[in-house]
DNA sequence: GCAAAAGTGTTTTGTCTACACCCATGA
DNA sequence: TCATGGGTGTAGACAAAACACTTTTGC
């Protein structure tokens, strides 16, 4: 099948590894397993896995988060190709990276037990295989970029949120304390929430309104780009 | 050598595409080349290479680039992986595109018919191989956020170069007009040129002045970033 | 009634945009 | 002397930032 002077050139292995953010509420989180094989057995690792010839780079992807998490559908983007000669001592692997934003509450306990995995945040990372850690540094540089011209971060949100949730998330991506009014008005001039008659009232007494999406404005605004930051 | 688990995975060719482009004054251009092996022979398309297996994925792209221009420390940046199974149809191949900006000059004539390439404004690209239309049009618009934030694109223009030719640069990425007041007070006031004393005085008759970058403040706002747009 | 978080406007500051005329020179 | 591109400043519009008090309600 392949061309003839295809077939004498180096093949290698490629591989995918995901970048798996979420947000519990007061900081963004990254999702970790235990390697499962040699060269890294037992070490805190992205969850990854090698691209197959039947499958596109994006697929492989895919396969590898659901294969973790057992989600669909999740919002996902390429970071870029790591691809050093020596990064995996197993041989000669060039991996391409990819972040996914979650809701941290999809992922179950038992998930976690399944799989040996477990939410780290940021600046408390264990030891990682690799070059995971840098990987982890470039997604978390890429995602402060991304969410502050897409609403592409609210996807660490559940579906139903406070403004004050909102904010909290943008605090966490920036690492920084925002202004409460001129957050507030930023975000409802975008049109892009409805406000629910239900209140939040886990938080505090008064209770705070639930917001979500208006879907045709998201995707409208995720092409178009805007600026929050 | 090689891990036994990994040996079972699937292995494929991993390719780089340029996407080169220059400025000539007016217009932004790509270079292409004709295709000198099946399939697609004889095609247009961009400059590529498979990645050997002892040769990190960037220095697979100097590599490429260098080959077609013989320049070494170009400024170039990945754009992403290009991997959908039936992309080429001599085989499995994955390629990592990476854009390139060099002065249009430092290419010469000879070069050109030696590889038999050629110089495509961006609006009047020819039918391409396999999905490297994508690859430009992706890449053009990458450009366009690279420079917006970043002096990066200033690497299109001769060593010394007159404030026109800069905001025709822009005008060129852009595909807009811009204010020549506004414009001069913006670039001036970051800092980053240094006017000669020489003047330009090809294009009129009164001449204008020249500039050329201010290295250290370059670096620092590469790093730091900016908005000149 | 009080503690604790929610909700809401205005003023100030700074940035961006629009806009037009004189200058220097070679032909 | 005139045609051509080079060089320069200001006023108004708009957007961003700073800032503090009232509301609601469960205990």
């Amino acid at each position: 099948m392949a061309t003839e002077q295809y077939k004498k050139e180096d093949h290698l292995l490629l591989a995918v590894d995901c970048i798996i953010f979420g947000f519990d509420g007061n900081r963004i989180k990254a999702l970790l397993v235990k390697r499962n094989l040699e060269p890294g057995l037992g070490k805190w690792s992205l969850m990854g896995g090698f691209v197959k010839k039947t499958e596109s780079v994006k697929d492989a992807a895919t396969r590898v988060l659901n294969l973790l998490t057992g989600l669909t559908d999740v919002y996902m983007e390429e970071l870029g190709s790591f691809g050093e000669v020596n990064r995996d001592p197993g041989g000669r692997v060039v991996s391409i990276a990819w972040y996914a934003l979650i809701k941290i509450n999809d992922y179950s306990e038992a998930l976690m037990k399944e799989h040996q995995s477990k939410w780290f945040e940021l600046d408390h990372l264990p030891v990682l295989l690799f070059d995971h850690g840098e990987m982890i540094l470039q997604a978390k540089e890429r995602l402060r970029e991304k969410v502050s011209a897409h609403p592409a971060g609210f996807t660490l949100l559940p579906s139903k949120f406070t403004l004050q949730q909102l904010q909290g998330l943008y605090e966490a991506i920036y690492e920084k304390k925002m202004d409460k009014r001129n957050f507030t008005r930023r975000v409802l001039e975008l049109g892009l929430l409805k406000k629910l008659e239900e209140k939040e009232k886990g938080t505090s007494r008064k209770g705070a309104y639930l917001y979500v999406f208006d879907k045709n404005k998201y995707d409208k605004l995720s092409k178009k780009g805007f600026r929050i930051i």
